[in-house]
This record gives C-alpha cells, sequence and structure tokens, in this order.
DNA sequence: ACGACGAATGTGACCGTGCACACGCAAGGG
DNA sequence: CCCTTGCGTGTGCACGGTCACATTCGTCGT
C-alpha cells in the first residue's frame, strides 16, 4: 500500500491512451467501434482498459453528443397493471440495449403537468421517450407538441403513423361481446372506463359493434373510473333495474366489483347475468366465479415499444407491427341465458 | 424570420452572460443561490434568463461536479402490487426535490445481477439509490457492498441503522394472527412466502410469536410463491388435511388463490375455514369472501425513503421513522370458530 | 489618511469526451 | 517516378458548466 499520495482519480480515456501508448483519440476509436484501427492497436488499448478498470464517463459523452443513451418514460398510469407491467418490459427491453431509463409520473393529466413532463425528459436530453398516453388529452397534446425526439406511445388508438403501438383493444372487447352473444344473451350492458381514455373509447366501440352487427340493442354506457370499489356501486345500483342478463366491464377490476355488487344484492353471477371484464389481472383467475376475461401481452407491447423507438433513434428502418390480438379468456363468469 | 444564417442552438450560460451585460460566472452564482449578488444584477440575470428561455445543461454540470441530481430505484419486484405502489411515490417525491429517477430492474437476485445493477446506476452517477431488495440475498449483498452513494433499503427488515426503512411486517402478521385467536381458532396454518424474502420471514416471525404467546401449537409452514396460481394449488392440497380451521397467508394473492383452492374442494370460508391475508391490494375488499387483511401504506414508505435519502445526500441529519405500523382491516374471510 | 477587509464581479483553467482536420505512409494509376 | 487515394493515427478544440483565484471598489478601524 506504499501509496504516493496520488488522490484516487478514476481512469479518463487519456490514462488509457497513456498506459496503451496511443492518442486518446484512437482510444476514444476503439470504444466507438470506428472501423480504421489495427487489430494490434485495439488490442493493446482494449488491455489498458481492462487493467484500469477505464468505464467511459457518461455525462462527458452526453455533454458532447448531447445524446444521452437514455429513454424516458411517460406514464400517466403508474400503479395501474397494465401499465406497469409494460414499463418493467420496457426497462429490461431498454437496459439490454444499453440505454437507462427515466420515468416521469404524471400526477394530472393537464396540457400544463404533461408538458411540464416533456420539458422535463428534455432537459434531461432523453435520446426518446415512450409515453403511456391511455388518455386521449394527453394523446393529442403530446402528438401537438414538438418534442424533438423520437416517440412512441403505448396502449392508444390503432393509428395509423408510425408512432403508435396498441393491442387492438377493438377486437379484444368485440371478442367477448360475441362470446356473450353466442351465450344467448340480447341485453348486454357495458360497464366503460372514463370518457377521455382512448382505452375506454375503443372498448366500447368494439361492444357497440358487435351488438349492431348481431342486430341487438344497445344500452348507454355507465361511465366508470376503473376501480373495483366503482364496480361495486356499479352492481348494487344495476341491481335495481332488470332490464340485462349480461354485463361487459371494460377492465377487471370493474367486473370484480360489479360481481360483488350483485352478489349484495342477491344476483347470482352467472345464473342470472354474465359478467365477463378486459385485461386478465392475475386474480382475474381466482376470484368466485372465476372471471371471463381478454387477456393482453403487456410485456410483448413495452418490448415492442423500445424496439420502434430505437429504431427510430438509431435512423434504422421501423419495424412493424400488426397490432396484437388480445385472447379470449373463458372461465366461470359467463353462462349461457 | 429574416434570420442571419444561425443555427439554432440553445443558449448557453454565455448567451445569457452577453444579454445581461455580466460575467457568464455571475450567471452560474446567480442560477447556484449564491449570497454576494447584488440584487439589481440578479434581476438583470434573471431577466436575460427569461428572455433566451435558458436551461442549465444537466450533462455540462454532471460532468464538473460528478453530480447528477439522478436518484437509482433498484428493484427486484417490479409488478408486484407492493413495490410497484412505492415506486410510484418515490418518484414523485424525487421529482418534486428536483430530484431525477432512474429505475433498474433485477431479472435475478444472483450477486452478480445485484453487482452489475450497482455497477450501473455508478457509472451513471447517481447521488443515491433507493433499493427495493426484500429478499435477504439481495440485502445482504447490497450491505457488503461499497456502493459509494448513500442507499436506502425500503422494505426490509427492521434492521436498527439508518438505512433500512420498513414497514413493520412482525406486527402486522401478528395482529392478524391474533384476530384469528381471539375468533376462537386453535389450528392456524402459515403458508408463508418464498424462504429467502425478508417479508416472508418477518410475517412468518410475527405469526409464530402470536401461536406462542397464546400457547397454540405451531405447524410448519407451507413455503409459496406469492401467487394466486400457487394459492390455489395450496388450497386443493390441504383441503385433505382437516386438521385446521384457519389459514394465515403471507400476501393477498395467495390468500385469494386459498380460498379459490378451498372452494373447488367444497370448504366453505369463512364457515369451515378462515382465511387472512396482507397487503390490502385493490381486489381484496371486493373478491368473495372480503378478505380480511392487513393494510400497507406503501406511498408513504416509498415517501419517507426519499426523504431519508436526500437528506443523507446533502448530509443533512436523516430523519427517524419510527416503522409504520400496518393496520388490520377486519372484513368477511374470517369468522369465529 | 491609509491600510485591511469583505462584497461583488471577472478571468482563465478544467472536467472527459467526440469531432474536424492534419499528417505520415503504403499502394496504385498515369 | 510522381501524384492521388485511403488507411491508421495524432493534435487541438469545443461542449457548457463550475472552481480557484484575481481584481475592483466601498467601508471601516486606527
Amino acid at each position: 500500500m506504499a501509496a504516493s499520495g496520488e488522490r484516487a482519480r478514476v481512469p479518463s480515456i487519456r490514462d488509457v491512451a497513456r498506459l496503451a501508448g496511443v492518442s486518446h483519440q484512437t482510444v476514444s476509436r476503439v470504444l466507438n467501434d470506428h472501423p480504421s484501427i489495427r487489430p494490434e492497436t485495439r488490442k493493446r488499448v482494449e488491455d489498458a482498459i481492462a487493467v484500469l478498470d477505464y468505464k467511459p464517463n457518461l455525462a462527458a459523452r452526453a455533454l458532447v453528443t448531447s445524446r444521452t443513451h437514455t429513454i424516458g418514460v411517460l406514464s400517466a398510469t403508474i400503479g395501474e397493471f397494465g401499465p406497469t407491467s409494460s414499463i418493467a418490459s420496457i426497462e429490461d427491453a431498454a437496459r439490454s440495449e444499453g440505454y437507462s431509463v427515466t420515468t416521469v409520473n404524471l400526477p394530472e393529466t393537464t396540457p400544463e403537468a404533461i408538458g411540464d413532463a416533456i420539458r422535463q425528459l428534455g432537459r434531461e436530453q432523453v435520446s426518446g421517450i415512450v409515453a403511456l398516453a391511455p388518455q386521449v388529452r394527453v394523446f393529442n397534446v403530446l402528438r401537438g407538441m414538438a418534442v424533438g425526439v423520437p416517440l412512441v406511445s403505448l396502449q392508444t388508438a390503432s393509428g395509423s403513423d408510425g408512432y403508435t403501438l396498441s393491442a387492438d383493444q377493438v377486437a379484444g372487447a368485440r371478442a367477448v361481446t360475441e362470446h356473450l352473444i353466442e351465450l344467448g344473451h340480447t341485453d348486454i350492458l357495458h360497464l366503460a372506463g372514463p370518457q377521455d381514455w382512448i382505452e375506454a373509447e375503443s372498448r366500447m366501440r368494439g361492444y357497440l359493434d358487435a351488438l349492431r352487427e348481431a342486430d341487438l340493442p344497445t344500452f348507454p354506457p355507465i361511465r366508470g373510473d376503473w376501480t373495483a370499489d366503482f364496480g361495486h356501486f356499479a352492481g348494487q345500483e344495476l341491481a335495481r333495474r332488470r332490464d340485462f342478463t349480461a354485463v361487459f366491464a371494460a377492465n377487471d377490476l370493474m367486473a370484480i366489483g360489479l360481481m360483488h355488487g350483485f352478489r349484495d344484492a342477491g344476483i347470482d353471477v352467472p345464473r342470472e347475468v354474465s359478467v365477463v371484464g378486459f385485461d386478465d389481472i392475475p386474480v382475474a383467475a381466482h376470484v368466485w366465479p372465476p372471471l371471463t376475461t381478454v387477456h393482453q401481452d403487456f410485456p410483448t407491447l413495452g418490448r415492442r415499444a423500445v424496439e420502434i423507438l430505437l429504431a427510430e433513434i438509431r435512423g434504422e428502418q421501423t419495424p412493424k407491427f400488426g397490432p396484437a390480438v388480445p385472447q379470449l379468456r373463458l372461465r366461470s363468469s359467463s353462462a349461457s341465458r
């Protein structure tokens, strides 16, 4: 431990250069895979890097290139099941490509809040943004905003531009509704999500499409807020009117709450009323009765979002994914009339 | 739009200085709240900043100060309900203090993976780390690792050092178990979490403590994996032995799966067997029967973790929080013997 | 009246990279 | 044989801040 009093400083590119007997620029070239490097030189540099345990300074690199190798995740809905699963996979996918991930939460969805969030990510000089922006309003604000970096929007309407990626919510909703119709139901209610949410609208559209095609009567949707508590309340209220035999809830939480409400009112699911949900959250198979629902593959969605985003960042051809088709999970909460 | 051919460049500190008629250093002082600035000068600089819409370059600042105003979140369990809620609040709390948040996920909990994650955060020069490291192994690796920046560990054993923050899992588990005892149950099983998890151990300890204190027989715990699917399986298996009248499941998902399994086997909850859980996830109140469980305030936990971490980063006195006491939520899945 | 001192501000270097450009050298075409 | 070309490498500067130190000026103590 005969220290020469030197301060323990992390090695820089010049330290590596000195040890390898080359210029700092040559080291930089090795780091960035420049083609014109003699193999022998490269080897020497790489050895020096290994010896010193050199790690490039990301801040310095970001300063000079104004690129950070960081992608920002903008989420309005942390805490919900779907988005959370997607975020985890976005995280993994980005890391495995050498990108960092920074998250910013939207406590409210006003245009100002969204603008702030985008500007915040801009200040951090993110290379790209994945927005989990399920509300129409948020989506429009994003679209109208000069972001300056590639932006991929996840779980929104199936827009035709390359920036949007989605599961085909309409098809999923249509599938469950058709399932109810096949079971012989003719009076089917819809417990919808909040007005502003794109997914709420898509799922409602799927519901309406299926009913119209079958020439069945449609009912004005009940507007919910995605929570199980609201579903519970709605179930108790709906128990008073008995002009329906099935309900399609726009997500599983509301469906589970709804069944609870029906139970409170003495209505048997599925004998008297069938209930179906959407999302296939982990408990859906285990509640009573096990919930018929639509399964969404959130991790895949997250991974694809990153693929598209990175392709755009790198200026490559962006891969085209057809909308993922959510799958029907038939369980016991739906029964024939 | 008579442009002088100038490239649109983001204004730097020197542009501000020029416009305000001061030196760049004075601008820097204004930005950093240096005391020795004449109010009039400060005003001029601030006006110039506003006019140019100047935003300091974070990369440049990070380069020279080697501090990034970023906190890293290390999570082994993104996707679970509890951690996710905490992460969201960590996010909010950190942002509101001007810190960015970068997340890194641990796909596996080997020491190497943990080391990689820590090093990754180190390369990004985070100012501090919040670790959601619920496994004993992870916790020990972290503790033994020279991280170099402040580290707060969330949701772990109630260690006595300032670096650890937790809800009092033992007390919560003890509370539900005592609840079962008060209801007259004497043969109470425990469906535990995985061996390695700190929370699993704490909850089991609370269970054991309560039983011993009441001089009741203890049973070897059944080891689960936190999932509802496992709970379902366990319920079917347990239905064969009828030497118990109550089960304390270490989390709500397993409890819900368990009730499903009992139902499959024709066992009525709570008439024949009482079931209680832990966490109070949003559906807990709405499953059938509504689940008696222990409520944890994850958002508060996340917020406190950030408070402690920032205090450490700033070298201030770290606030001391007593362990949060989880609260019993009495519902219908538990009944008297 | 003069020197010391602190407040307010300016000057230049430096942090660790990447980029533009220059340079030496070997190969190839006229 | 000379000029061009391209490969491999080096030199200096720029990026946008902060830090250490220098400088100016007004005030106060003696």
